[in-house]
RNA sequence: CGGGGUGUGGCCCAGUCCGGUUAAGGCGCCUGGUUUGGGACCAGGAGACCGCAGGUUCGAAUCCUGCCACCCCGACCA
């Protein structure tokens, strides 16, 4: 009835909910105002959420707001951004070095996997079944109803490909072609590839669903020499953490729990980030003879014995590029380790005139080139679209270690400001100083946010003797913890339920010791290191 | 796969409960001018199938139905 009142007449509806609506809308301006005035008030402050305040926000936007990295458009999948790029480029080169001083090479292999070349080897399809992106076809086609194209179903794979979790099967059943006899061994190869991990919940660097890294597959005739090899790559990994990344690391190997699929033992090296939570940074395995067996790789040894090779894996990931954010930086942006900043040192002119300009500016290509001849990475913004106070916030925001303000009033003093970004002190150089205190600086910001790092980590390092104590620290104050563990997969796993916390790993360096499990009261030998994980 | 939330110019988002003015504001972008030693200011300007598809209504960003996407919390993990 109403309806169809309002159908015949609505000039009339329309008048009467009119003088409502007035009343109304005057009330709902007002109200609108005020909102406005609050939120203003709230996008005014930093650019930066504190990490105080929300540690994980803080992770999440400073990867962003630092061009390191974004979300694409494939959901889980990032894109790195050239600034993160070249930070990982530079991590590349210097493992790359490394590995190859120590006798390894580069090689490529498919990144395609067929599915039974995965179930192979029992425990390794076992840890990575659930998480595998399968191709099933190889056409599209357009859709009959012309909207769009959709798979050919005409085209179906005989048999599926896995695209790569990981490269052991293929690498392994190639390696069968290439080993026959102990002369063909070692065999020591690297590849820098992609791989692809179909998790549930993603983050940027620390878990992608696509991510870059590199994997060792080392074969050899004893197993003490594979065990050799393991503990080496581990200690590379170290070496690169502590003395490029600054970043600490305890080395160790994992409980079975932990350990990666297919392994007899998982060497890892872990970190300790701000938030008290620990990261796996790197993981070096000794394969055992597994792989040799499930994919047939013989070799004959000088005793013209028929023998199964003994097998190494080793790899680190773009996870790095996580751990570096959360090992340094702070409130104001990234914090990089001199050593592997894209830029080490940047210079900021200051200026009003265009007669200011021309001072300031050959001024500050002279100390470019000095910085240069000294194989500085240097960038020298002239840019005229951006203030001053504008481009130090912005590399501040993007971790450069160093930054050189170049004025009038520093022309004409002989003088230049330094600014150094890891404890944001400045201070005022002259010229013929320009040189030796940048060397100096760059080393001693290296140096400085290890030692940060490191005495963060001494601090956050607790040993306990009872479960009471243990909750207490794992909820309260997170990091690391130092306790005595009867050695079962039960505990390990009640520990976990309870708390959250897993055993990161086992350290290489501990102590022998009597002691009884926190949970059982068993006895044990030495402690190992709990904490809530990345 | 469960539980919660969100889709509005490039970005942050207001407006949605209770349908009605030209879809508001900030950042960014463009133009001009003044500026430049810690994220400048003024003036002007461009930019929106309000996630998609239906429906209800004189009228839908707003109500209804369906779908899609993304985010957060769990289970899984380098």
């Amino acid at each position: 009835m109403s309806s169809l009142f309002s159908f015949v007449c609505p000039p009339i509806r329309f008048y009467y909910k009119n003088i409502k609506y007035f009343v109304f809308f005057c009330i709902k301006f007002i109200l609108i105002e005020e909102k406005q005035i609050l939120y203003q008030k709230n996008i005014m402050s930093k650019v930066l959420i504190s990490r105080s305040e929300n540690y994980s926000q803080w992770y999440n936007d400073l990867v962003i707001k630092a061009d390191l990295a974004e979300n694409s458009d494939v959901r889980g999948c990032m894109v790195i951004k050239p600034y993160g790029y070249a930070i990982w480029e530079k991590i590349q080169g210097v493992l790359d070095k490394m590995f190859k001083e120590t006798g390894h090479s580069n090689a490529y292999f498919p990144l395609f996997i067929p599915k039974s070349f995965l179930s192979k080897e029992a425990a390794h399809v076992e840890g990575f079944a659930k998480e595998c992106a399968v191709v099933t076809h190889y056409r599209l086609k357009n859709s009959p109803d012309g909207k769009g194209i959709i798979v050919d179903e005409d085209a179906k794979l005989e048999e599926e490909l896995i695209v790569r979790p990981t490269s052991e099967t293929i690498i392994w059943s190639t390696y069968k072609n290439w080993i026959q006899s102990y002369r063909d061994l070692p065999l020591l190869i690297n590849q820098w590839a992609n791989v692809v991990r179909w998790e549930m919940r993603t983050r940027l660097f620390l878990r992608t669903t696509e991510f870059l890294w590199q994997e060792g597959h080392t074969a050899h005739s004893t197993k003490e020499e594979a065990i050799e090899e393991t503990e080496k790559m581990l200690n590379i990994y170290a070496e690169f953490a502590e003395k490029w990344m600054a970043m600490p690391v305890i080395k160790g190997y994992k409980t079975q729990t932990e350990r990666f699929a297919g392994a007899l033992e998982t060497y890892c090296i872990e970190a300790l980030m701000q938030d008290g939570k620990a990261l796996q940074a790197g993981t070096s395995h000794f394969l055992g003879q597994n792989f040799a067996k499930a994919f047939d790789v013989k070799f004959t040894s000088k005793e013209g014995k028929q023998e199964y090779v003994w097998a190494t894996s080793w790899g680190v990931s773009t996870r790095l590029m996580g751990a570096l954010v959360m090992a340094h930086s702070d409130d104001n942006g990234l914090v990089l380790p001199p050593k592997l900043a894209p830029i080490q040192v940047v210079i900021v002119p200051i200026y009003k005139t265009d007669e200011e300009f021309e001072k300031v500016n050959e001024k500050a290509i002279a100390i470019k080139k000095q910085l240069e001849n000294k194989g500085i990475s240097i960038k020298y913004d002239n840019r005229d679209t951006h203030k001053p106070g504008w481009k130090f916030a912005e590399y501040e925001l993007k971790g450069v270690p160093i930054r050189i303000a170049i004025g009038p009033r520093d022309v004409d003093n002989k003088s230049v400001e330094i600014a150094r970004r890891d404890t944001l002190e400045k201070n005022i150089y002259t010229d013929n100083e320009i040189i030796s205190t940048i060397e100096i600086l760059l080393n001693d910001i290296q140096e400085n946010i290890y030692k940060k790092a490191f005495d963060f980590r001494t601090a956050s390092t607790h040993k306990v003797e009872t479960y009471a104590e243990f909750k207490d620290i794992i909820e309260n104050k997170g990091g690391f913890v130092s306790a005595h563990w009867d050695g079962t997969a039960e505990t390990e796993l009640r520990i976990k339920e309870d708390t959250k916390a897993t055993i990161r790993c086992i350290p290489l360096d501990a102590v022998e010791e009597n002691g009884k499990c926190i949970v059982t009261g068993k006895p044990s030998t030495k402690r190992v290191l709990f904490a809530r994980a990345y």
